[in-house]
Order: structure tokens, then C-alpha cells, then sequence
RNA sequence: GCGCGAUUAGCUCAGCGGUAGAGCACUUGCUUCACACGCAAGGGGUCGCUGGUUCAAACCCAGCAUCGCGCACCA
């Protein structure tokens, strides 16, 4: 073995050490010709210009978990990694980026653009790649793909081709939200809704008949009245309906507009009077087509007013016209009222301004194999986890719409289109059918033979319809026939409809398969206040530096134990804390094996009581991490590791094998002891492998546990206590805690009279019967664990007045120190002992004594009831004498 | 408005019919020859409220309250 390593475990130097060492040896590459089970995970790409925020490292490090488990189940792994063009994000970037230089996309034109977005990604792209490789990510570096690679980009349009042949995309004029901030059209999944504190406007518009009658209507966007095309109420609405059919007057452009009446009006909300503006409401927009109404756009594109709105308004963008038209209402004497209002405005997602409701022409998506994606599911042949999510995606297929596919950004894919050049005009008014543009139109991959005389789609494609085919995109011939359809999808709910929902029908449309078997959500990272981690709220900590202070591993554990299964995270960094100090726990006690030395083969590993225990507990906790991981709740797998070799293996085994390790102890015991160790060691780091992987790889390495890498071993086949008789394993562990129970008490009395520290302390133990005949031998350990100079056993022993003792599962146990205890205090201690056991006793009793309780229970907790009473009777007896004793 | 989830120790959460748990935080004592990123001991909870089912309820059912998240064209 090697020298011992210093005590402070050091992270960054292993992590590069190993980090380096997988990627050489080509540990994480699949191999399509392997005959092992394939297992498969995609990647959700992150943007390829991003950069690691404690989402991403949640997310991967539960692929990571999972490749690396499968990987020791014997499986032939598949983690595929990749990035993602980001259209929105990306082209924001470097417009940004743009407007510094003092330029614009427009002023540089296309070409230069796209040029100067690919150079952007070139300098900046892939840095979330180097990231995930610090987090100790084991993809298959090699299959790396970009929804951007020629290939990809020809299935996605090849894609577009095929839904439109299909008749499925189409192109049409629409309500779509329209998002003044980038100019661009959003699909709904990309409009958040926000509660937005404004006001209610009350204004009046004159009836034209009736000078001097006034029909009163609540709006909040009073800025688009000059779009208003009629006024509606409700058809039975007795307050209004003689005026249906009668015209009122627009103020401004002043104009006769119709009072029509529609269902849709709701008579309890405001006034019941609505004003129609179909060029800027969805619902409005309906109620216009139901009646034949004109459409007055009154806004351009980037949300300021166009000349149709006046010459007041013209130029002036929609925030400042709302007041500018409320003030104007105001001074012609319209203006009733201001009311403070809540409600919820639909925002974008990315830009964060208010949508804003916009007819224009776009390409629109009926979705495919919709009934077999819900059907997927709901059949539970996709597994969702937490199940729960079923019902929100069962709800949103049913209620699903077309899919607003494109949009007017330069980034992304280019919608393969072509217009005849001498119909353009025709086109692009929006006024053809559909047959008519079908007839017309150039649609595939390649360009028309005689270009110059075609105009492509100036639009590219949501990012999403590139999204939606990776798991079958990024897999060519062998990889996708051996690990499609793949195994685990880990992501984040918040975007099972623009990404999940959307796959499974890719992958059911054009494969004929579901693109996965099991999807796992996790929970959304919140700061510990339950806000959600961002950057404008800098709420959002520094990953690299989490990394830097708390090492990869530290992380990865931290950040698992605290991931709930369902529900949402609250990130505190106290949790990392822990990870690294478990990291750190575990090198020391791997130390501690080190200084040691060599484990004598010779000599029979007659393995003691607590060493059966422990190995036992390995057992327990083996199987219990299988159990988890089967459930996917990596919370408890962490847990359970922690709980293991904190728990049992270091603060019970270690220490009571100290006893056989001092000089001068039996080399066989020692040797025993040494074996043990490594036996557990030997599993224990296979265990924690997936979750902490450099420290553990380190470790196998300088115990010389074999093989060139831990990653690579199998997880043991055999149980920790093969070969054991399991009576001879019962009576062991029956016994060893038994004398973990003896110690508690015996350091408890140890405190509880101020002799925490003290070493010189005396025992008596008077053995409970079934310990009599071999609870000599454990007296050695009794006494290093508890802290004692000697421990005396004595059956016949008689306590002393001023004496103070415990009950425990070895015997009672006393400390004589005649004079030093404050028996009074020591008869307090012992009363309050005293009522817990009366109290569980009365409970006891008074169960067994109900006739229901006994007619009707099962005999078993009947029976468990009875032996807690008999419990219960003896302690209370005994405690009973010690106070009697102490009382003299 | 509809749906989903949460409500358990100061904090974060586990437990989901039969003796209320963990980690952190807190208190006390420890330079114990692996580890102070540590060791040991300890205090702390009428399990949101009200009913119901049951021999037995944190746990199942109903209602209510509070918080969070989706979905929804109430101007």
C-alpha cells in the first residue's frame, strides 16, 4: 500500500488526476458491438453558450448517478451529451453584443450575422461542456452533438418536409402572441402569465342616437380604443339590449362604431359593456370574426403606435399611450373613473415585456401521434416519476393546440420554403388559401434548381422543433438500433410540455417508438427564502466556486441528499457543506486503515460480534440502495450511504476494533480486523462510486483494491455475510448491540455527572442472564468505547447507597463513585426514567386491557403489545429498587 | 375559477395505520495516537384546524385554513 495521504482531503488535484484519466482510457465511450444490455440517457442539452447554474448540476449529476450504477449493473452505457443553439438566447447575445459596436443584425445583414452568432459560439460555446466534465460527467465525449450539426439540421428540416407533405404544418394568419422586445412571434408554452398590479379605466362613449346617452366600459389597455371596431354586451343583458344594433361614437379617431351583442360577455364583470379591438385580444379578436368586424391594427411590430392610431399617438410606444389616452379621455370628459386592478398578463418567457396579442402570418404545426403519446403514458409504457406529472401532461395533451412553429429571428434553422419570386407579394398578404399556397410554394431540403427565381422563408424554427427529435437525432447507424429507445430522461417539470410532451410524439411519429422508457423530474432549486434561483435576482450562486470550496463530490452528495423526490429544492449551502465533510470523514477513515499496514493474510478471520454487526448493517444498507435506486430517490441512497459508514461503520465498528488494533494485541484478532476493514471498504466504495466518484476512484486506488479503475467493477454478486451462519449472525448482532446499548448508558451517567473526559472511571456490570456466559469477553471493548479504566462483572453485586446505575440490554451497569454523586440529582434522573416507563406502560396495559383492542387486532401486535408489558414490568421494577437503594 | 402539491423539532426534510425520526442549528464536555470538515452526551414536537372511519390515525376519508405551482380569453 501507498504512503499515507495527508489528512486533509484535497479535491482539486484527484478530480483533474481522474478527470484525466477516464477520458485517456476511453472509460465512458459506448460500444454499439457490445453484447451487454444497453442502457441509454440523452442529455438535455443545455444552451451552447451557457453556463453552469446549480440546476444543470442537480440534473447531470443524476445522470451521472445513474450511468455510473448501470455501468457497475453490468450494462453497456450510453450518455449522450450535447448542446443546444438556443435561438431566442443566443441571437440576443450577440445582438447585444451588436448594439455596443453601435451596430444592428439589420445593418450587417444575415449572412454577416449568422457568421458573427457561429464565431460567438465558436469563442464561447462548449464552456458548459468543460463544465460538466469538471462535475465528473461520464458521457461519451466522443457522440457530442449540436442541434446546429449539418446532420441534425437535415433531420429537423427533413422533418419540417414530412409534416408538411402530411398536411400538418401549415401557414396562416393568426392570433399568436407576439413578443414586442425581440420581434418575434412565441409559442404559448413561452408566455408566462404575471400578476400585474395597473388600473381599471371607466369611459364612456356617447350613443349616436341618443345625444346625451352614454354607455359606460371598463378596460385596462385604454390605448387601443383607437383599434376599437364596436362595443359589445351581452345579448340578454336588460340593462343594454335596446342598444344592440345602435351605434356609439369612438372618440378617437372619432368614429361610429356598432353595439353588437355576443354571449361571451360577461354582465357581472365591469360595467358588462366590452370594447372590441379584434387586432389586439384574442377573445376579441373571435367576437370580431364571429360578427364580421374590421380588424384595425393600431401597433407595429417592436409595441409602439402606428399612424392608424393619430397623429398624438403616433411613434409613441404602448406604455406611455395608455396614460397619454387616458388623459386624453379625461380631458374630453369620457373618463369616469380610475380603479386600482390586479390581474394576469401573459409576459415572454425571455424578454420579460408584456406580450402582446398580434395578427400576423406564421407557420403553425398540427401536432402528430397525439393520441399515442397520451396513450404512452397513461398506459404507463413511459414512466413518469413523481407520477403525478401524468395528470398535468394528460391534461395538457387533451387540450393541446397547434404549435406556433416559427419564428422571426436569424438563429436557427432556416424554414425550407421557397416563394415563387412574381407571387411573393400575393403570399406574403396572407390572403391565399391554403390550396392556393400549397400549389405555389417550393417545400425540401434542397433549394429550387433556378434560385433566382425563388424567395425563401425568411424564418427559422422554434428551437423546440429541433428539441423535440434528439433522442433519435443524435443516433445514427449502429448507436440508435442498440440504445434507442433510450432508458432515462432526467429533467426539470418546467419544461415537460415545451420539451417531453413533444418528444414522445416525435419519437412515436417518426420512429414508430417511444423515445423513453422512464422520466425523472426533478425538483426546482429555490434559494432558502423559496425564491426561484436567478441571475437578476443574483440569488444564483457561483457554480465553479461551489466546486472550488466543496470539491465535485462534495457537491454531488450535498446536493442529492436534499433532493426530494416531488417537490422542490431549497438550495442552502450548508448542505454542500456536509458533502464535503463526509468526503473528508471517509478519507480519514480510510487513513486510519493505511496506518495500519498490511493485512496478514495468515491466521483465521474469526470475525468478532461487532464485525458481524457491521457487515450486517452493510448488508441492510446494500440492499436498501438497490431498493432506492429501482425508485429512483436519490435522497435516500445518500442517505443510506451516510448513514452506513457515519454511523455504523465509523463511530461503532472502527472504534471497537481499536481495541484489537493497540500493540500488544492477539495478531489474529488484529488481522480480523484488518480484513474486515477491507472487506467493507472494498464494497463500500463501489456503493458510493456513482454518487462520489473521484474521491472513491483515489481511494481504490491507494488500498490496491485491483483493477485499473473502480468505475469498471461490477457490483459484488454475493451477499457481505455469505458464508456466515445466519443463527451464529442473529446472535452476534442480538449481542453487539446489546453492548452498544451498554455503552450509551454508561457514557450518559459518565456525562450526567460531569465526567464526560474522565478515563478513570469504574464499572460494575451485574450481567442480565442471557449475557452471563459471554459477556466477559466483550469487557474490553465495553471499556474502550465507554471510556472506563476498568469494568468489574459481578453478579452478586449489591449497589451501594449513593450509587448510581442504568439499565441496559447487557445488565445493569454502575458507577461507583460513593460520595461524589448528588443523589438527589440521581433520583431525579432515575424518577424521570421511571415515569417514561410508567407511561408507556399504562399505555400498554390499557390497550391490552380494551376486549375490542384484543378481539380485534392481529395477533401479532397483540403479541408484541404483551412482551413490551413484561418489558416494561421488569425495568419498572428494577428502577424501582435503585431508588430504593439510593434512599439507603 | 379548475387542477396538482405542501403543511411533522429553530431550519431543511423523512416517516404514510400499531413505541414520533434524521441532518443542520442549539446546549454541555472533550488538543481520546483517522478525522475539530471531528468525538461524546443532551435539550427541543398536543405531526395546520375540525369532523369522520378504525380496537388503534402524522398516516385513511371529508371539510376548512394557509402557502406554493400549473392550467384558464373575464375586458
Amino acid at each position: 500500500m501507498a504512503d499515507t495521504p495527508s489528512k486533509a482531503y484535497a479535491p482539486a488535484d484527484v478530480e483533474r488526476k481522474w478527470r484525466r484519466r477516464w477520458l485517456d482510457a476511453q472509460n465512458f465511450r459506448a460500444d454499439p458491438a457490445s453484447p451487454r444490455e444497453p442502457y441509454s440517457i440523452v442529455i438535455p442539452p443545455p444552451n451552447v453558450t451557457g453556463v453552469l447554474h446549480l440546476g444543470h448540476v442537480l440534473n447531470n449529476t443524476i445522470q451521472d448517478v445513474l450511468a455510473r450504477r448501470a455501468r457497475m449493473r453490468g450494462c453497456e452505457v450510453l450518455w449522450l451529451p450535447g448542446t443546444d443553439h438556443a435561438g431566442i438566447a443566443t441571437q440576443n447575445v450577440v445582438e447585444r453584443e451588436l448594439r455596443r459596436e453601435g451596430l444592428t443584425r439589420q445593418a450587417i445583414g444575415r449572412g454577416a450575422f449568422v457568421r458573427r452568432v457561429e464565431a460567438w459560439r465558436e469563442k464561447h460555446g462548449g464552456i458548459i461542456i468543460e463544465q460538466l466534465q469538471r462535475l465528473g460527467c461520464s458521457c461519451d465525449w466522443s457522440r457530442e452533438r449540436y442541434t446546429q450539426d449539418p446532420p441534425y439540421v437535415a433531420d429537423v428540416l427533413g422533418v419540417f418536409v414530412e409534416l408538411y407533405r402530411q398536411g400538418l404544418i401549415y401557414r396562416g394568419v393568426r392570433m399568436v402572441n407576439w413578443c414586442p422586445q425581440t420581434q418575434t412571434a412565441l409559442s404559448d408554452e413561452e408566455v408566462v402569465m404575471k400578476t400585474t398590479r395597473g388600473t381599471l379605466y371607466f369611459m364612456r362613449y356617447e350613443v349616436i342616437d341618443s345625444p346625451g346617452r352614454f354607455v359606460e366600459i371598463a378596460t385596462t389597455r385604454p390605448e387601443t380604443l383607437m383599434g376599437d371596431t364596436a362595443v359589445a354586451v351581452h345579448p340578454a343583458d336588460p340593462r343594454y339590449r335596446d342598444l344592440i344594433g345602435k351605434s356609439v361614437r369612438r372618440p378617437f379617431p372619432e368614429a361610429s362604431i356598432p353595439v353588437i351583442g355576443d354571449a361571451h360577455i360577461d354582465p357581472e364583470f365591469g360595467t358588462g359593456v366590452l370594447k372590441v379591438t379584434p387586432a389586439h385580444d384574442r377573445a376579441d379578436f373571435e367576437i370580431g370574426q364571429r360578427h364580421g368586424l374590421p380588424i384595425r391594427d393600431i401597433l407595429n411590430p417592436d409595441g409602439t403606435l402606428n399612424d392608424l392610431a393619430g397623429p398624438d399617438f403616433s411613434g409613441l410606444d404602448r406604455s406611455a399611450a395608455r396614460e397619454k389616452a387616458a388623459e386624453k379621455l379625461e380631458a374630453m370628459g369620457l373618463l369616469v373613473r380610475r380603479e386600482p386592478y390586479e390581474n394576469e398578463v401573459g409576459h415572454s418567457e425571455r424578454a420579460g415585456v408584456p406580450v402582446e396579442p398580434r395578427l400576423s402570418l406564421q407557420w403553425f404545426l398540427r401536432y402528430p401521434a397525439v393520441d399515442a403519446a397520451a396513450n404512452a403514458v397513461a398506459s404507463g409504457h413511459i414512466r413518469f416519476r413523481p407520477e403525478r406529472w401524468t395528470k398535468t401532461y394528460a391534461h395538457w395533451m387533451e387540450n393541446i393546440q397547434d404549435w406556433c412553429i416559427s419564428r422571426q429571428l436569424w438563429w436557427g434553422h432556416r424554414i425550407p420554403v421557397w416563394y415563387p419570386r412574381d407571387r411573393f407579394q400575393d403570399i406574403q398578404s396572407g390572403a391565399l388559401s391554403d390550396e392556393e399556397l400549397r400549389s405555389l410554394v417550393h417545400v425540401g431540403l434542397a433549394p429550387p434548381s433556378d434560385p433566382e427565381n425563388w424567395i425563401q422563408d425568411e424564418d427559422v424554427l422554434d428551437t423546440w422543433f429541433s428539441s423535440w427529435l434528439w433522442p433519435f437525432a443524435t443516433m445514427e447507424e449502429p448507436v440508435r438500433e442498440r440504445f434507442y429507445p433510450t432508458t432515462d430522461l432526467v429533467t426539470a417539470p418546467d419544461i415537460l410540455f415545451f420539451w417531453v410532451a413533444r418528444m414522445i410524439m416525435a419519437g412515436l411519429a417518426f420512429t414508430g417508438q417511444i423515445p423513453f422508457r422512464n422520466v425523472f423530474f426533478t425538483g426546482l432549486i429555490r434559494d432558502s427564502k423559496g425564491r426561484k434561483l436567478s441571475k437578476s435576482l443574483g440569488n444564483s450562486p457561483d457554480c465553479l466556486d461551489l466546486l472550488d470550496r466543496y470539491g465535485a463530490d462534495g457537491v454531488r452528495f450535498g446536493l442529492l441528499r436534499i433532493a426530494p423526490t416531488g417537490s422542490d429544492i431549497r438550495y442552502d449551502e450548508d448542505r454542500l457543506r456536509e458533502g464535503r465533510n463526509f468526503a473528508t470523514k471517509l478519507w480519514n477513515a480510510v487513513r486510519f486503515r493505511l496506518l495500519q499496514g498490511e493485512a496478514s493474510s495468515s491466521g483465521s478471520p474469526c470475525l468478532s460480534i461487532h464485525a458481524i454487526e457491521v457487515l450486517a448493517r452493510l448488508e441492510e444498507m446494500e440492499q436498501a440502495v438497490t431498493q432506492a435506486y429501482a425508485e429512483y430517490r436519490f435522497n435516500e441512497i445518500t442517505g443510506l450511504l451516510y448513514e452506513f459508514f457515519w454511523g455504523h461503520y465509523c463511530d461503532w465498528f472502527l472504534e471497537s476494533i481499536k481495541e484489537n488494533l493497540q500493540t500488544g494485541a492477539d495478531p489474529a484478532r488484529r488481522a480480523a480486523a484488518l480484513q474486515t476493514m477491507d472487506r467493507i471498504l472494498l464494497r463500500f466504495l463501489i456503493q458510493l462510486h456513482p454518487v462520489m466518484p473521484h474521491i472513491t476512484e483515489e481511494l481504490w486506488e491507494i488500498l490496491g483494491f485491483g483493477g485499473e479503475f473502480l468505475m469498471q467493477e461490477q457490483l459484488p454478486a454475493g451477499s457481505p455475510l455469505d458464508g456466515l451462519d445466519p443463527a451464529i449472525v442473529a446472535d452476534s448482532r442480538i449481542r453487539a448491540q446489546a453492548v452498544q446499548d451498554a455503552v450509551r448508558k454508561a457514557r450518559n451517567m459518565k456525562a450526567t455527572y460531569g465526567l464526560g473526559a474522565n478515563r478513570n472511571v469504574g464499572f460494575v456490570l451485574r450481567p442480565a442472564a442471557p449475557c452471563a456466559d459471554w459477556v466477559q469477553d466483550e469487557i474490553p471493548v465495553l471499556r474502550l468505547l465507554a471510556g472506563a479504566a476498568q469494568i468489574e462483572t459481578d453478579a452478586a453485586y449489591r449497589q451501594p447507597r449513593g450509587v448510581p446505575g442504568a439499565l441496559t440490554e447487557l445488565g445493569e451497569i454502575f458507577m461507583p463513585l460513593e460520595g461524589l454523586v448528588d443523589i438527589a440529582a440521581e433520583k431525579e434522573r432515575i424518577a424521570r426514567e421511571l415515569a417514561q416507563v410508567d407511561q408507556e406502560l399504562s399505555r400498554v396495559e390499557s390497550r391490552l386491557g380494551n376486549p375490542s383492542f384484543v378481539d380485534r387486532a392481529p395477533a401479532e401486535v397483540i403479541e408484541e403489545n404483551r412482551r413490551r408489558q413484561d418489558d416494561f414490568i421488569q425495568k419498572r421494577r428494577q428502577l424501582l429498587e435503585m431508588l430504593d437503594i439510593l434512599e439507603g
